[in-house]
DNA sequence: CGTGTTCTTGATGATCATCAAAGGTGGTGG
DNA sequence: CCACCACCTTTGATGATCATCAAGAACACG
């Protein structure tokens, strides 16, 4: 047994059966994944699901940590307020993605949903109970905080060292990393507006608007409606990113 | 007991008695700080204390993550290259925090010393081995993860919206916070370049050179020699990374 | 069908990067 | 011990990128 596999394959570890989430389903996801059938089963008791609408907010930034979300349908962001009242998106979050595991008491940022969801609740105590319990549940969620280390060093890299348009082609290929699964036909949901685009790259709605229609012009993308977008000539993107 | 409570203080946790690790010392630091006596004996089995060198690198970006290192003293920077060849520091390291693992079989960063330090070494599948015979490292390990992560959003915010004078006050301070324990007489150390610093806040060096001797020269800080650094009027670089 | 929000496009200007060169500092070896 | 050298830091002049200000167009919603 590779540890390294034990990090990237947590269903596999353990000698767990592979158990079906009532809630996620078969596309077993977030916590549930690293759980065997009695851990489901535990995990089930202490879980909400609960279906949420666009604008609704999970948490604020500096709000008590009293619950753990698993998205299993939808998108969020996750943003911190600056002083002067313009804020910093630090990251999007999909279906599948673990939201609100805070460090301290408070959660460091705020949640909102940017399209109708359907989130798992559990109560931050009972999680921690729950890990307690089982040791592969915590297993899990340390990988996917590692994982989401990287991924957020990684845009600090984007952030502090490209040009606006390097920026978002960047963004719209980790969109595409991340929404591999839920592609539909050739194009991609992209629920975000360009304010929210914005204040993750650390731009303008200018800007990114100006750049945007660039690439279209361009032939590099296309928006076939609101919401979506399709990446037609992503080398030519990828070539951008790396200068 | 509270959860939260385990963990903002690991070591108390699981009534484990407060044990002095051999190597760390009296100011029990990085992973040992989770374990009782049998686990840090468990741990030391497996451990190596090494010397190092200012500019020595403890891995490269991309290579194998083999190993797992606890810095007991000195101060290291993590750095992930551009294509074109410049850097974006991602982060400092100080005494006490933990380098290296890494969520895959590979660094997503470099991590290399700014200065003489002593680090614990020991290897990622004996580490991930002993995860498993003590819970509370495990533990300690998420929760000195979900804190780095809080500080890489936390960096996100400075790099993407604030001017280049808010970063430098911002980075002045997080310095200080990093090094409240560390700091001798009225100034702390400061062993990294214009250029490491330059390459943390997303800006040149020239830019970073001239914003603090603008701080110099407006009485906000001090130099009193190579490596240090004396904040002398704090809530002034507050008010700078506010406003 | 209006109304508020989001998106686009243009004109202008500030911030910060770039280019260039000189002064410091520490380290090395003669 | 001094001199030389590499590297780091400072300072200045210029210019590009992107923010800001402004206004109109497209869109969603009730």
């Amino acid at each position: 047994l590779n540890p390294f596999d034990a990090i990237a394959r947590p269903a596999q570890e353990d000698g767990a059966e592979t158990a079906v989430c009532s809630t996620c389903g078969a596309r077993s996801v977030g916590l549930c994944r690293a759980l065997d059938a009695a851990g489901l089963e535990d995990l089930l008791a202490d879980t909400q699901q609960v279906a949420r609408a666009p604008r609704d907010i999970l948490f604020d930034e500096g709000a008590e940590a009293t619950h753990v979300f698993t998205l299993i349908e939808g998108t969020a962001k996750l943003t911190r307020l600056l002083p002067d009242g313009r804020e910093q998106v630090v990251g999007f979050r999909y279906a599948g993605d673990i939201i609100g595991y805070a460090p301290g008491r408070q959660h460091e940022f705020a949640a909102q949903l940017l399209t109708p969801a359907r989130v798992c609740r559990i109560e931050r105590r009972r999680l921690d109970e729950l890990m307690r319990r089982h040791p592969p549940l915590e297993r899990r969620l340390l990988a996917l905080c590692v994982q989401e280390l990287a991924t957020t060093q990684e845009q600090l890299v984007t952030v502090g060292r490209r040009t606006a348009e390097a920026r978002v082609a960047a963004f719209l290929l980790s969109l595409a990393a991340a929404s591999d699964r839920r592609r539909q036909g050739d194009s991609l949901e992209m629920p975000m507006t360009r304010a929210d685009i914005a204040d993750f790259l650390g731009l303008t709605i200018e800007t990114v608007s100006r750049i945007l229609t660039g690439f279209r012009r361009r032939g590099l993308v296309r928006e076939p409606s609101h919401g979506r977008i399709q990446l037609l000539r992503r080398e030519a993107l990828v070539a951008m990113t790396e200068g």
